[in-house]
DNA sequence: CACAAAATCCTAATATCATTAGGATTTCCT
DNA sequence: AGGAAATCCTAATGATATTAGGATTTTGTG
């Protein structure tokens, strides 16, 4: 169950350029992560995995910690393409806002090893580099202008402030996702005694913020 | 900034017994997963700080893991001493809600290496032993009898069922808590981006639950 | 095309830990 | 007193990240 990325001989990889390589290795990286838990990326595995010795990922990477910044990086990324998605697509509706909620815990059943980087801290000693922090921005921008949106638009009519909205919603998001990946992580995003609960909090918000 | 447990002479040391010894390697454990994250729990400086050699804490603990699952079950029960005793003094009311989202928050700052090791998942490969998870049930318990009387002395008013309303509280609970860690864990209780968050969020519940 | 510079990869250290082995010393019980 | 049990130590062992140093391949340029 190792050979998602295939080990390459020194000829043909050679003939791949660099940033290939460093592509694979960060694909290799997820796996092994996936299997062990974030905070247990073994070089050696992931330079098994990738056909070289442990010390030759050095070319690509300056380190381990190196590799879970660009993990991060990526995890944003991805994370934020999703987001935005959504939000073409649905706009700042109710339902809109339930398919974001869902999408979270989505992503972080789809992508466990990056949603554990980006939104918990299980690697001792890992801070996100400049550039993750400025990717994390980007990505609490667009949560914001969200949350403006649907507030702007009418869809969302509470006393609160877009700030403090969108505080709220980011909280309540994280708190049944962690909840639901903590307990019961085999099961799908809609069920669950966690997963379920998207719809009632839905209720709930609505209840709340619709007089 | 070591010395909290101060090292002992083998000889004064051999007069104490061992479940105090045990003792004074837990809290040891505890300083140094404060300082160094719950992941990195370092034996030989745990050693260190009691006056040993790290090999010698086997005597105590047969091992790493041991020594994570002795703290989980000392966090576990001292969350739910502190439950129990925010319940009893304000019973299922709304300000004893409020006073058990904070006191959550309050423990996890307080005892954030306990907290990490309860609620997080920190540590590669440590999943709680048989006593470990029987203490999380009852902890469970508590929190079930609570959201129950929270009912049935109409406290809350709402369709749901007090399984799912327990659900949802440790949710969003849990969710701000998370956050307030992961962004300003050097913040007081009741301040911050997430820690203010707990009256706007009892609001929010008293509005939806409360007609 | 040749050849020097750069890139890539390897084997061999080195350093840090957890854990085990084996033995010495101390404590405790009878 | 004398032996069993407990406690502690020093020395391995084994895993893993990282560094050093060198060989080989690729590539850009005259």
């Amino acid at each position: 169950m190792n050979e998602t990325v295939r080990p390459l001989t020194p000829e043909s990889r050679r003939q791949r350029n660099h940033d290939e390589m460093a592509g694979n290795i960060l694909q290799a990286a997820r796996e092994v992560m996936r299997e062990q838990g974030a905070a247990d990326l073994n070089l050696q595995e992931v330079a098994r995995r990738v056909g070289m010795r442990a010390p030759s990922l050095y070319t690509y990477f300056p380190g381990r910690t190196a590799i879970y910044e660009a993990l991060f990086v990526l995890g944003m990324r991805m994370y934020r393409q999703r987001l935005e998605a959504l939000l073409t697509e649905h706009g700042a509706t109710w339902a809109g806002l339930e398919r974001i909620m869902e999408g979270y815990l989505a992503f972080a059943l789809e992508n466990p090893e990056l949603y554990q980087l980006m939104f918990e801290r299980p690697v001792p000693g890992f801070v996100p580099s400049a550039e993750g922090l400025a990717e994390a921005a980007r990505l609490l921008d667009v949560s914001r202008r969200m949350t403006e949106q649907a507030i702007t638009t009418g869809t969302i009519t509470s006393p609160l402030s877009a700030e403090v909205t969108m505080n709220l919603m980011i909280a309540l998001m994280h708190g049944f996702t962690a909840q639901h990946l903590a307990n019961e992580p085999h099961l799908p995003a809609g069920s669950g005694r966690f997963g379920s609960l998207i719809p009632v909090l839905m209720d709930l918000l609505k209840k709340a913020w619709l007089r």
